[in-house]
DNA sequence: CCCTGATTCGC
DNA sequence: GCGAATCAGG
């Protein structure tokens, strides 16, 4: 994969956004993580300061004098908390409960917890629930991405929405949607 | 072990 | 210029 100016703009607008290095290189698609920093720093774009949560770029900043370089990073240190969609630990809130209340969940059991990171296809890990949710044709389409038990495509609580008895299914179906 | 970004260096 | 290997850390 060549770098055209469409997929370098695509790569800085989502570095722009805060998405990590290997979000950014699974969106892109045919590069690696590696690629994608390399390809950063190639293009002077400002690295990830010491911003929200990780920080990597402390460790150059404390680094001896390693490359022959002008110290011409701006001092942007937006703290922005951006709400990153994998990655770190920050799970976002999604409690969606469906208007509708006659979706029971019987089988299910008490096991409730439909917190879902929101992930796009090409995020999705082994270990990462592949339960999908909402409509496949409108944007906000993703999967859950809570973490997968063991094996399992689905975290514990879409594994139960999936398995259930065909009698069963029927309302889960409804609560599929979610 | 999962992930993050940073740097180096052979290509 | 590119990116895998490697490093250093959370």
């Amino acid at each position: 994969m060549n770098w055209t100016d469409e997929r370098v703009e695509r790569l800085k607008r989502l570095w722009a956004e805060g998405l990590s290095a290997s979000q950014i290189a699974a969106q892109l698609g045919g590069v690696s993580r590696n690629a994608v920093i390399g390809k950063v720093h190639r293009l002077n774009l400002p690295g990830r300061a010491k911003a929200g949560g990780s920080t990597t770029a402390s460790r150059a900043a404390k680094r001896p004098a390693p490359a022959p370089r002008p110290a011409n990073y701006p001092s942007r240190v937006t703290t922005r908390t951006v709400a990153r969609a994998a990655g770190s630990n920050m799970l976002k809130e999604e409690i969606d409960i469906d208007g509708d209340e006659t979706i029971e969940i019987r089988p299910v059991g008490n096991v409730v917890l439909p917190i879902s990171r929101k992930l796009v296809l090409t995020e999705l890990t082994e270990r990462t629930c592949k339960w999908p949710i909402g409509d496949p044709m409108k944007d906000d389409f993703h999967f859950c991405g809570c973490e997968s038990a063991d094996t399992s495509p689905y975290c514990s609580y879409h594994a139960k929405l999936a398995y259930q008895p065909v009698g069963e299914r029927r309302k889960a179906a409804n609560a599929a949607a979610r």
